[in-house]
DNA sequence: CTGTTTTGTAATCATTCAATTACAACATTC
DNA sequence: GAATGTTGTAATTGAATGATTACAAAACAG
């Protein structure tokens, strides 16, 4: 017993530097944004996640706008370092060569859009065209990806939507959580099976640790 | 002059049947829906842009949910049906008959995606997954889609997944309204192009379109 | 004409929620 | 060991909003 006198009382929250502070509110704004959406997400669940009060959270991020910027700013920036830095492995030369750079591209995405908050988050922006802040950093995010598949992966046009539609299906299934209803509809599991082919076990790995972790 | 006295005051709001109503209702939704986002519309906004007061839109379809539902739904209805219909059309068999009817398909999709409302509404639905109802209504709406693309159309699944993924990312760059930006960056037309290809001069068509109604 | 149903609103309530204020405890510096 | 800055909360506020209530006027039935 090293603080709290006896009874296991939410501890009276620990002091922590603001930077760290920041980043767990972050974390906890992706994981309550990804749920709820933008406008149905409160300040107070997410001060409830990150294991703080309400206040704190609106004084870091001055408001609740903000905050969302920050949290799709990083779902973004996570998402163009990642296809930048396989863009930028050395590869071998040969006839599949943009066939192999795609699926390792289509690999990552998978990964990154595992994590509930980056999916939703990244799909929420996605809906706020009319929003003239969220859908300027939402057209610019999609115009960066599309350049970048142009010019330094050199992808043809066909490939290149090929590859965002790919990745659009996966987030409209993974979204409306197919694998949920698996059991139910055996059709369910023969639509992703068909969408991700390769990539499904590891969909499916993250599914069933997610759901082990909520257990 | 034949009902205000004198002054051109707000019209003391025409008694309409019901059923005619809860049509102007639906429509009205179906638009703030869309641009608002389910928690981020009011039934307020909806009953300003139905003409009427809020509490009449609150009475008619019970809570505000039970209205999106019903947006949701007829919007499902609209897709499955048209879909249906193109498929239930004599076609010339050929090499390319399947190529041909997955272009109508498109088409269609597009064409019903034009209405912002529709989009949106099932955009919200694709990102309500954690929601019991509406998630469930999306995949069972899903499912139903990859079904009759399936079993009616007789599609081959990588067929399926293609058309599938084309329409998401349909979705995705007019949701983000990647048209408005044409002229501050030439790649946003260069994106829609290689996405849309023959259907583009549609989308644009309906763009320019709405612009000039807004105007 | 009288009674009933349908179509509608004004007023208001109860809640929710982002934001503010005021304050306290801890840490650091000099 | 005071003074200053940092990290945090409790309490509150003001606005927004879904829902309810109570009422009015039009349409209609007999």
């Amino acid at each position: 017993m090293n603080e709290t006198s006896g009874t296991a009382a939410a501890q009276p929250t620990e002091r922590i530097p603001a930077a760290e502070r920041r980043e767990q509110i972050l974390a906890a704004a992706s994981v309550v944004f990804g749920e709820r959406g933008y406008s149905g997400a409160t300040t107070d669940q997410v001060a409830k996640v990150a294991g703080i009060s309400q206040p704190y959270v609106v004084r870091m991020f001055g408001t609740k706008e903000n905050l969302f910027l920050e949290v799709l700013a990083r779902a973004l920036e996570r998402l163009v370092a990642g296809f930048r830095q396989i863009i930028a492995e050395p590869r071998e030369h040969g006839d599949d060569e943009m066939e192999l750079l795609a699926a390792r591209l289509g690999g990552a995405y998978v990964d990154l859009i595992e994590d509930r908050g980056i999916l939703l988050s990244l799909m929420q922006a996605f809906i706020s065209g009319h929003n003239p802040v969220v859908g300027a950093k939402a057209r610019a995010g999609f115009l960066e990806i599309y350049r970048m598949l142009r010019d330094e992966a050199g992808f043809p046009p066909d490939a290149i939507r090929g590859f965002l539609a790919d990745g659009m299906l996966f987030n409209t299934l993974l979204a409306i959580r197919l694998p949920d209803i698996f059991d139910e509809d055996p059709d369910a599991e023969e639509l992703m099976r068909c969408t991700f082919r390769g990539k499904l076990d590891l969909v499916l790995g993250a599914t069933a640790a997610e759901a082990a972790a909520d257990a």
